[in-house]
DNA sequence: CCGATTGCATTGACCAGACAATGCGTTGCG
DNA sequence: CGCAACGCATTGTCTGGTCAATGCAATCGG
């Protein structure tokens, strides 16, 4: 039987201090030279390193965060619904995913920034909008925030023959929905098809988002297709892991209203 | 302007390195001596702490994993399709959302252990069954493995009176599936409602699902409706990032077929 | 030949410091 | 009063070690 380090017995007993409610939500960690002195008397540790490392272990797991030089903090943040089956709605064209699911929310402003280029695709986008290498396509960037904090990155891509000198490419609001847009060219999207990869984010994701450390990401790869089968659009979402519920439903059978979540998190 | 920490820019270097196909999935990284002689030249680093320091920042990001005493090598594994609309499909019953999954995976042998228990619900369970406080529920845990890796954790919960002494708490594989048995109860299930809360997995569930050091989870909490409105059944799945990709499709009519996935990961 | 032992390279844990950076509160000056 | 300068508690980064644990490979004994 090995020994747990004491850097994870030192993580455990605060994990556990803070589930249970010893430290709450947005309350105070002990300071480390607090906690040196303590676990020196349980466990013998003399060097603040081996305290850190058990901080660190908690700052890892999203549970904690630092704020220099107050002191570490345990961390709450309240989740938004992101539901993607919002999308192909046959709804008042205002209500898009993201206002849909700010809606719920009173007294925060959304806002987004919307970017409009002519890119050559990844081989994840090509494959999916069935492009051959080389082809170029219409990307549709959006950073969408909330009082100014980012809350994901949404980028959609057409193939470019289709949307050149449309509104798709213009840079700012749609009044009516891009995907409007798309079905007045003949395009109306009947068919979503929606992957969610789950990994912890890549360095200039962590800063273009704001993301603490040990905050997951989920990558939602939205592909849409209209009426003859055709891949339309390929939209990727940046979903940050502590701001989101990811929600949707399945019914056996047709569909009726939109619901709502009377509960709140676990 | 603040300078980068020197084990900061460390972990960069190498994690272009390794995107950029230096070190390809499954190879080896130098070891922490040979980057301490790299660095030390470069950017004077001397302590091999400060080397340990940066190859710690790529292993909680889930890119790299230490092999003592082989050194650090890059991860890559395969992801399996986790769909959760297969649950209300009207297919073959044994054809559920795990053996669903793995028949898209030649070679590799599933396994499930099932054990049965009559638990007092958390608060979530209780809130999405709409249960008192003090009512009791069945709970059908299930581990899921493939090739004795486990691949996923997958508890149900019901109310108790409405299972008690029937197939449900059999412990063991339900042919017919335990769906079927809830529709032969007369409470066939018609509607599903999904929530999706990303975080980093807790210490137990980290050893229960053997998970790598930077993997993050996705909670799924399932409940199902019958016909009448009631929640009859919630089920909490506990989803390993790195081994699975969430899938799951929206029509704007009526669906039809599951679709399969003719791509790769981005 | 074969199994047990030993050696070795590598990572894991921990120590005992040093100095820098940060942001808040206080102090003191005009 | 208003504001700048300073002090101070706290975390961030880094040094330069020591000893332990691990698993593989080479070696040795029968």
């Amino acid at each position: 039987m090995k020994p747990t380090p004491v850097y994870q017995q030192i993580a455990d007993d605060l994990r556990r201090q803070i589930s249970d409610g010893t430290f709450p939500p947005g309350s105070q960690m002990p300071t480390e030279a607090e906690l040196l002195e303590k676990y020196g008397e349980l466990h013998g540790v003399r060097s603040r390193q081996t305290i850190r490392q058990g901080l660190g272990v908690l700052v890892h797991e999203g549970l904690i965060e630092a704020r220099r030089p107050k002191g570490y903090f345990v961390i709450q943040r309240k989740r938004l619904v992101y539901r993607p089956q919002a999308e192909l709605r046959q709804k008042p064209p205002e209500v898009d995913i993201f206002t849909n699911l700010v809606q719920e929310e009173d007294g925060r402003t959304p806002s987004q920034e919307i970017e409009v280029s002519i890119v050559d695709p990844t081989a994840a986008i090509r494959e999916r909008l069935g492009l051959a290498p080389g082809e170029l396509a219409a990307a549709r960037r959006r950073v969408r925030k909330l009082d100014d904090v980012p809350y994901n990155l949404n980028d959609s891509y057409v193939r470019l023959d289709l949307v050149q000198g449309t509104d798709f490419m213009h840079p700012g609001d749609v009044a009516r929905g891009t995907n409007a847009v798309l079905g007045e060219l003949g395009h109306e999207l009947v068919y979503g098809f929606h992957e969610f990869y789950l990994r912890m984010p890549m360095p200039d994701e962590v800063q273009r988002l704001q993301l603490g450390a040990g905050v997951p990401v989920a990558e939602h790869l939205s592909t849409t297709f209209d009426s003859e089968g055709n891949a339309v659009q390929v939209t990727v979402n940046l979903i940050p892991g502590d701001r989101h519920v990811i929600v949707f439903e399945t019914h056996r059978e047709a569909g009726t209203d939109a619901p709502r979540i009377p509960w709140g998190n676990p």
